[in-house]
RNA sequence: GGAGAAAUGGCAGAGUGGUCGAAUGCACUAGUCUUGAAAACUAGCGUCCGUUCACGCGGACCGGGGGUUCGAAUCCCUCUUUCUCCGCCA
C-alpha cells in the first residue's frame, strides 16, 4: 500500500512509473488526494469538537464541585449540542476512511527506475544470460515426468488418487532428493547469515493482509472457512509477518530470516503442456528468504540475494538466466523483481525457479513495520524476499539436465545431503 | 469441551467516575561526578492523526468493538487472548 503523502509528494513521478506497468492512474491518484483533503478537514473538525466538549465537561466538574448547579446544566445543554455535530462529522469521517483506503488499495508499488516498459513475459530484460551455449540432450532424452515413472521416484496419479490434480506424491529417492534439496538450500541460507524460521502454514486474515495477498489475491489461496484461516501461498507470508506492528532497532537491521515450508497455490484456469508434471502444482516446497533492511540499504541488499540464489543454480550445476521482470510483468507489490530462469533441455524451454523482488515500504506500511532512525523519527522499513528455492521445479531440472543412459547424476554439492550420487 | 480468573507504557505493577497518558520500580537515553568504568545524583523516555518553518498546540489510544454519562483506564454489553482447574488428545 501506498503512503498518501507520498503520492501527495511525488503525484507525476508516481503517474510516469506507473505507465511502464501499462497504468493510467491519474484519476485514481487525484481521487485519493481529494479524498484525503477531505478526511484532514473532517478530522480538524471532529478533533476541535471534541477540544470544546472536554473542556466544557471539566468546567461542569468545577460549577458542581462549587454547587453551581444552574450554570452546570446550561453549559450540559450546549455539550449535548455539541454532541450532535460530532456524531454528524464522525459519520462522514467512518464512511470515508475505509473507502479512502480501498481506494488506496487498488494503486500497486511504484516500480524501481531501472524497470523497463512492458506488457508481458515477453518484455522482460535479460539482466544474465546463461554464459555458453545452452545444453542439447539427444533424441533418447525424457521430459521429468517420464523420467518420474521410470525410476519410479513421483507418483502423479497416486496423488490425484488422494487428493487431487497438482498434488504429486514423491516416493524412495524422489523424497530423499526432496529432503536433501531442503536441508541444502537451509544450510546455504544459514551460512550466508539467515536465521532459520519454522513458521505455521496457516495463517489469519491480517497476516495475508498483510503481504498483500489480500485482497488483491485471493482467489489464489486455499480458504480454511470455518476458521477464516488461509494456508499460505509462501513462507514469504509468515515469515515477514513475525515483524508486522514492530518497532525495530536501526542497530538490528539487516534482519535476515529463512524457512522452509510447503506452498500451497490454487492456480486456477491452468490446463496444458505447460503446467504437466512438476511445471504447476499446488503444493510444493520452497525455501525462503526474507530480509528486513534500511531503506537506503535495499537495493544493495537485492543485488546480494540475487548472488545467493545464483550461487544455488551454480552449485546444483544448472544452466540459469536472470531476467529484470518488465513492468506489466512485476507483482502488484514489487517495485523491482528478478525472476531466475532454469533451461530445460528436454523440454527446450525455460523454466521459472526463483524470483527475488524488493517491495521497499509496500508491505512495511501495511503493516506497519518500523524502526527508529537517527533523528529518533519513526520510519518504515524496507522488506524484500526471495525464493532459495522453490523444489517442485527445481527437481524438474535436475532431472531433466542431469539424465544420462544410466540414470540421473546428483551435482556434488548435494550428494554429501542425498547419501547417493545417482537415482537409476 | 466444562468451571473460574485476568488483560494498563519495553518489562513489572499501582490506579474503581472528573485535576490520569496514567504513580512507583526496573530497563533505556543524555548529563553531572570519575583518569575510565561502576555507583550515586539530575533530566528525558509510548504510538497514531491533525496543525505549525519551528518551539508548540489540539485530538485519539489503558486487549478489540459497542453502550451508559456533561465526563470512562475505572460502570454495562460483546468479542478475542492469556492463565488456573477438570475432561479429551498428538
Amino acid at each position: 500500500m501506498l503512503q498518501v503523502n507520498f503520492l501527495k509528494n511525488n503525484k507525476e513521478l508516481v503517474l510516469n512509473r506507473f505507465k511502464v506497468r501499462g497504468l493510467d492512474a491519474a484519476e485514481t491518484v487525484g481521487k485519493v488526494l481529494e479524498m484525503d483533503d477531505q478526511r484532514k478537514a473532517l478530522q480538524s473538525k471532529l478533533d476541535n469538537t471534541q477540544a470544546e466538549i472536554n473542556s466544557a465537561s471539566k468546567e461542569v466538574g468545577k460549577l458542581f464541585a462549587q454547587g453551581k448547579q444552574e450554570e452546570a446544566n446550561g453549559i450540559k445543554a450546549r455539550v449535548a449540542e455539541l454532541k450532535e455535530t460530532q456524531k454528524a462529522v464522525n459519520n462522514e469521517l467512518a464512511e470515508l476512511k475505509p473507502a479512502l483506503q480501498d481506494l488506496l488499495l487498488t494503486l500497486p508499488n511504484v516500480p524501481h527506475e531501472s524497470v523497463p516498459p512492458g506488457n508481458t513475459d515477453e518484455d522482460n530484460e535479460v539482466f544474465k544470460a546463461w554464459h555458453t551455449d545452452l545444453p542439447t540432450l539427444d533424441d533418447s532424452a525424457q521430459p521429468h515426468w517420464e523420467l518420474a515413472k521410470k525410476y519410479d521416484i513421483i507418483d502423479f496419479e497416486l496423488g490425484v488418487k488422494i487428493t487431487g490434480a497438482g498434488f504429486p506424491v514423491f516416493k524412495g529417492k524422489g523424497a530423499q532428493l526432496k529432503r536433501a534439496l531442503i536441508n541444502f538450500f537451509l544450510n546455504e541460507a544459514r551460512d550466508a547469515g539467515y536465521q532459520e524460521i519454522m513458521p505455521p502454514l496457516l495463517v489469519n486474515e491480517a497476516s495475508a493482509f498483510a503481504t498483500g495477498q489480500l485482497p488483491d489475491k485471493e482467489g489464489q489461496m486455499y480458504h480454511v472457512t470455518a476458521q477464516n484461516f488461509f494456508l499460505i501461498p509462501t513462507a514469504e507470508v509468515p515469515v515477514t509477518n513475525i515483524y508486522r506492528d514492530v518497532i525495530v532497532k536501526e542497530a538490528d537491521f539487516p534482519i535476515k530470516l529463512t524457512g522452509h515450508t510447503p506452498c500451497f497455490r490454487v492456480e486456477a484456469g491452468s490446463y496444458g503442456a505447460h503446467v504437466r508434471g512438476l511445471n504447476r502444482v499446488h503444493q510444493f516446497d520452497k525455501v525462503e528468504i526474507v530480509q528486513i533492511v534500511h531503506p537506503e540499504k535495499s537495493y544493495e541488499t537485492l543485488q546480494t540475494m540475487v548472488k545467493h540464489i545464483e550461487g544455488l543454480l551454480i552449485k546444483l550445476e544448472l544452466p540459469y538466466r536472470i531476467l529484470r521482470l518488465c513492468g506489466g510483468d512485476l507483482g502488484f507489490t514489487s517495485a523491482l523483481t528478478f525472476d531466475f530462469e532454469v533451461y530445460s533441455a528436454a523440454q527446450k524451454r525455460w523454466l521459472e525457479v526463483s524470483s527475488v523482488s524488493n517491495f521497499e515500504t509496500f508491505q512495511s506500511n501495511r503493516m506497519k513495520l518500523r524502526f527508529k532512525n537517527e533523528n529518533k523519527k519513526t520510519v518504515l522499513a524496507h522488506t524484500l524476499n526471495g525464493s532459495a528455492l522453490a523444489l517442485a521445479r527445481i527437481v524438474a531440472s535436475l532431472l531433466e539436465n542431469h539424465q544420462t543412459a544410466d540414470g540421473i547424476t546428483i551435482p556434488k554439492a548435494l550428494q554429501p545431503y542425498t547419501m547417493f550420487d545417482k537415482i537409476s
